[in-house]
DNA sequence: ATCAAAGTTGTGAGCGCTAACAATTGCATC
DNA sequence: GATGCAATTGTTAGCGCTCACAACTTTGAT
């Protein structure tokens, strides 16, 4: 910085005003200043800067599950809005999700003096653990909405469900089973509420509940029960993985879908298309997701302090797996 | 640092030791800081380490289609690795590859003082651009492997290929397709360098090459011609999802697979287990890729010079979409 | 007891930057 | 030309840490 100060002919502080945009430079030494900049390729030295400033212009982003097709592209739209802030963003992802694993990531965090954290966990205990981390640095959770102390973005899930159910119901279906996530998941969670409300609205009677763990194998290995048991007519799947475990069974025993046995999947993966037959499924915007997470995680880095949530509304996308009831 | 110090009842500078690991320093006093250290919550601040050892501790990673299955996977892999091995990870995800969005990214990384880079942008382009960087912070390339400028890791993708390719061949066919990726990835002109070698290693003339886009819409349309003209009795399909598209294309046309065409994937998904029917394909492991990434970088920390290279072997998943030629 | 060598601890400087304040300049006004 | 005020630029200190070196303490061989 002192040699872009002598090349330009002006004080280490006013190259220091330049680059920070300061109001009070006049545009001839600005100018200067700039070509003494790129004329040396100068870099100014983000270490030093944070020290002093106390911010490291970084966003730590945890993450659990990040092979799978949700927190993957949660990650993705997170990453790209923080680095559209000129934020930088370090990523930590979970093998195993434990308050232990949190904590310890929380800690690397906090060691590498991030400016505020994004959490995508979709495991209802993790916030219990987040709780105290948000009094030390700004954190927005993916999932807490409703949580009273947590800001954090969701897609609306329950909405989501709804929407599946509700089609479903417009197709005259009465017997409407859902293979649902891992009770512990919010989201799985989320979609079962969504699911029985829409069935209580419509004053009916849910089908089975059976509880899956978004694999395509476990698809496949329950809707082999489904297909011999048949007591239902439609069956909500709460993700696409899952779903294309439950066509193959319906295929290898013989159900048509969806003719026999009406299906409904939840993530819109770019596969969903191509299954056989394509899928008819939920689908979900994880990048506007990532935008507002960061959107709130940069409200509270200019000082707000109240907990706020935002929700991203789902959207049915309807193919082939689903039919009028057959009388 | 000064307050733990004061604490412990000694100088900052022993501190600082105790927390380097210092050797020098006797037992007593470090246990003494180290109660101190605890007491007090205390955390090392980042910065000003960096201020002055000139090293962020952080790695960056770059990478393009983060959302298909192997790039997310490679991010994974580097990531744990690189946390292993007690860095901080940044993250660039490219949108949009052009030599502007990655110099752009590498900027960014520059700018952040980062001590090296691994990149996952799998088009050969990339490389020209790259090697200008690799003279001022070591990185690491995926798929760089053959460079004589670049250190990188790869899966032998090629080897992959003729994994597959033998396969179909030892079933006896003599016909076998090849439905690629973009010849502009460098994955994907792997994968088509090996199918050809290991046809003509066997003597035989290749089957029709139709290059494709890695998705299962690409593979359900190029299905759908294959399967009209059938000029194959095997198809080697460069990954999973087109795979998936292709089945779907058959099974509307009622080409049996495998009876009437033998399909093989590339990739391994979890998902290709429960395809219609359970695919044949070729596994990579990406964990392994992201270790040798990191390995290959820390050489380079640690002051190696020399351009390196580190290959990982896939392997074969026979299922149900490939059998015995019919006669 | 004496000395050298090794082990242990403390002192001062400085990494590159920004914030606060001080100094200078330009310009309109009296 | 003197005065005041704003706009612009420069000076100094210090963020929290590690490095180099200095100083002190212990150990063990003479």
């Amino acid at each position: 910085m002192e040699d872009v100060a002598r090349v330009a002919g002006v004080s280490h502080q006013t190259v220091s005003r330049v680059l920070n945009n300061h109001p009070n430079v006049s545009s001839k030494t600005r100018e200067r200043v700039e070509q003494a900049i790129t004329e040396l390729g100068y870099r100014r030295n983000t270490a030093a800067r944070s020290l002093v400033t106390r911010r490291s212009q970084t966003i730590g982003v945890l993450g659990s599950e990040m092979a799978q097709y949700g927190p993957s592209h949660t990650l993705l739209g997170v990453q790209q809005a923080a680095r559209d802030a000129g934020y930088f963003v370090s990523v930590a992802a979970l093998r195993e999700v434990t308050p232990e694993t949190i904590k310890d990531a929380m800690a690397h965090f906090m060691d590498q003096g991030v400016d505020g954290i994004v959490v995508t966990v979709p495991h209802p205990g993790t916030f219990d653990v987040l709780r105290d981390i948000t009094a030390q640095v700004p954190l927005v959770a993916v999932g807490s909405v409703g949580d009273e102390h947590l800001s954090g973005a969701t897609v609306d899930q329950r909405q989501g469900a709804r929407l599946a159910v509700e089609h479903l119901l417009e197709l005259g279906h009465q017997r409407i089973g859902h293979l649902s996530g891992p009770a512990d998941w919010i989201d799985a969670a989320a979609r079962i509420d969504g699911w029985r409300e829409a069935l209580a609205d419509a004053g009916i009677h849910p089908g089975a509940l059976i509880e899956g763990d978004w694999s395509a194998e476990c698809g496949y290995r329950e809707g082999l029960k489904i297909a011999a048991d048949r007591s239902v007519t439609a069956l909500f799947v709460a993700n696409d993985q899952m779903a294309l475990g439950v066509l193959r069974a319906f295929h290898e025993l013989g159900v048509r879908v969806p003719e026999d046995i009406s299906v409904v999947g939840f993530d819109d993966q770019p596969e969903a298309a191509y299954f056989i037959p394509p899928l008819t499924t939920v689908a979900q915007d994880f990048e506007e997701l990532g935008q507002r997470c960061i959107g709130l995680l940069l409200d509270r880095l200019d000082g707000g302090t109240t907990v706020e949530a935002a929700t991203v509304m789902p959207r049915l996308v309807v193919r082939s797996t689903t039919a009028t009831v057959a009388s």
